[in-house]
DNA sequence: ATATTTTATAAAAACGTTTTTACAAACAAA
DNA sequence: TTTGTTTGTAAAAACGTTTTTATAAAATAT
């Protein structure tokens, strides 16, 4: 009794139902008409044997892999989580694979992008672009397959794209702080002034309090990065010192690190958050929820680029939609206790 | 001037390099002899046409993918995040590739395993079981492709198996209370009292005890999950009436989102963290180092068990080895400040 | 010089599908 | 009856590789 390894095909089928093999191709693939006793004749020999259609000859047959690929800089955090979670929900509705691929430079982008694509492994790709975006895209040059950008504006390359306005998104965090808690005293606490999210808020910012006459040059701060002791310490060195005692402030943050980071800074220099110091975060990260003070924050959407990004795909492979679109969504704010609007009983 | 969409085969490069496509086939894959100033024909050949061999032909006619199956219930928290980057790490560093997969129930993760192995769409399959174990495996049975499963232990099915040992993590968690800090006060906070983590950590727990012949049993407390609440919850409701002024407490915490509610929790009803109740997290996630008080916890080498979990695949594949093997993998305890080791000023 | 072995390459078969083409049988129209 | 349509199915070609088999040329031995 031998090991039985090699698997059933198209050919065992047809021989069992005594058909050929393109009448059990028509029957798998619902193809043109097939007289009933043989669909059924089929059937039942697919059923008895447990025929599983080979993926490997279909992709080389059809052309198409049924797979997208996904090229993200790294897994970190929970923006790539998110996406996945879209992604994934779309993917799998339409019967296709997400293949998650890295990264992180402009050349390592260039690369995997153009390798998976001419050998054919995927049937589009979804790319989350680094800084020196420009210099990806001239080295991906007109690729064949369906490509769509991620989180970056690549307005002049006709490709498409998916953003988020993260301009309006501090806009509307700042306003909150004007309009909803008459707060005129606003700070920007940023990443890097490199970064071109926190420009894009940095901008909104500035743009909120110039609806109210008010000049934001100095009131925006900027770090090395986007981190929790970045945050801390800019509030530290940066902000504590500008805090008067009979007066009220409100902080955006870059990110939801450095949100924390400013909380806890503050707290330690002994100045009462939310109280005196409304902070509000960007993009709703995990820590939002796990801590006492439950930060107020820019949700992106994340799940949603995922989701809409996998759509585009079908849609250019479909043939249907020929033109690149672009999709832009907005940030929106999620009203918990850092920005001073919810419950602050201890400390 | 026709949009050229045929792209280029082996079959081109060979008429172009004036050879078979069977020496074309034999320099790509370096295999056999082939006289130099042939090979540079050909070379010169794929350089100038920019060859790139169709990876669905070389599917079909490999019999293999280059792919392998990450099978997760969900995209949440950190632990995919990481297990993702150990298999990317260890896939990459082999020239293959990562599909990502969701099943959540035990039908679910049936469907899926046997789905992507009978239709060949991956090499091996990494999965991460879900609780009811037995009958996901039951269900699929003896698969032919290689399968890795994470995290439970599958003792009785003779299969690829990568485990972290949860008990003695914890009883190396209650020492370091016991060892450290002279604490014997020391409780234990799980999630589901059904968890398969959570009953073994609360072993691991009461072995500590059982070390210095004291009785665990009044001492494990259990929640209905493993959330930030609920470990607020049972630190509130069940913990703190326990605390009295003038001793030292321990807490063994299911996991990090269970120790911070439980710090939070104390902190809330005036008692001094980690001064007079140390606390210890499990599973060191984001949230550990997002908080004012770090969180001392026990790492879990998640990007090293998708390490090892990919190269036991490509093991399997590889056909060396035969025998199914078992690593368990212990956890780690990184130190900081909320156990009562580091510092721990304000408040 | 002839027979034998080695070396380098070509030709052909295989991988398991889908898709196109061809062809009977059944039916309708003349 | 002959001719022309459908209709259902079979046969063959194609997808682009790898791998096996065959063969000519070169090198070595006799």
């Amino acid at each position: 009794m031998e090991a039985e390894t090699t698997s059933i095909t198209i050919h065992n089928v047809a021989k069992t139902a005594g058909v050929s093999i393109s009448t059990v191709s028509r029957v798998v693939n619902n193809l043109g008409r097939v007289a009933p006793e043989t669909r059924k004749k089929v059937e039942n020999a697919i059923r008895r044997l447990d025929f599983h259609p080979n993926s490997r000859a279909q992709a080389l047959s059809r052309k198409r892999n049924d797979t997208i690929g996904l090229i993200v800089p790294d897994f970190e955090g929970q923006y790539f989580a998110m996406l996945m979670e879209g992604a994934h929900e779309e993917a799998q509705a339409n019967g296709i694979n997400i293949m998650v691929l890295k990264a992180k430079g402009a050349e390592s982008q260039i690369d995997v992008v153009k390798k998976v694509n001419s050998e054919g492994r995927t049937d589009g790709v979804i790319l989350m672009l680094s800084e020196l975006y420009d210099q990806v895209l001239e080295g991906i040059g007109n690729i064949n397959g369906p490509l769509v950008i991620l989180d970056k504006d690549v307005n002049l390359w006709r490709l498409d794209n998916i953003l988020v306005d993260n301009r309006l998104g501090a806009f509307e965090a700042a306003r909150h702080f004007i309009d909803v808690h008459g707060i005129t005293n606003v700070f920007f606490v940023g990443g890097s002034e490199h970064n071109v999210d926190t420009t894009a808020r940095a901008r909104g910012f500035a743009d909120a309090l110039a609806s109210i006459k008010i000049d934001a040059n100095d009131k925006k701060f900027f770090g090395s990065n986007y981190s929790y002791d970045e945050g801390y310490r800019l509030a530290f060195e940066k902000i504590s010192p500008l805090i008067k005692p009979n007066e009220r402030y409100g902080i955006v943050s870059g990110n939801d690190d450095i949100a924390c980071g400013i909380i806890d800074a503050l707290m330690d220099k002994g100045v009462k958050v939310p109280q005196q110091v409304g902070v509000i975060g960007f993009d709703d990260s995990d820590i939002a929820i796990h801590r006492r003070l439950k930060l107020t924050t820019m949700r992106i959407p994340t799940k949603e680029i995922g989701r809409i990004a996998v759509r585009m795909i079908l849609n250019r492979q479909s043939g249907q939609v020929s033109e690149p679109s672009k999709v832009v969504l907005k940030a929106r704010l999620i009203v918990r206790d850092s920005c001073g609007c919810g419950k602050h009983d201890s400390q």
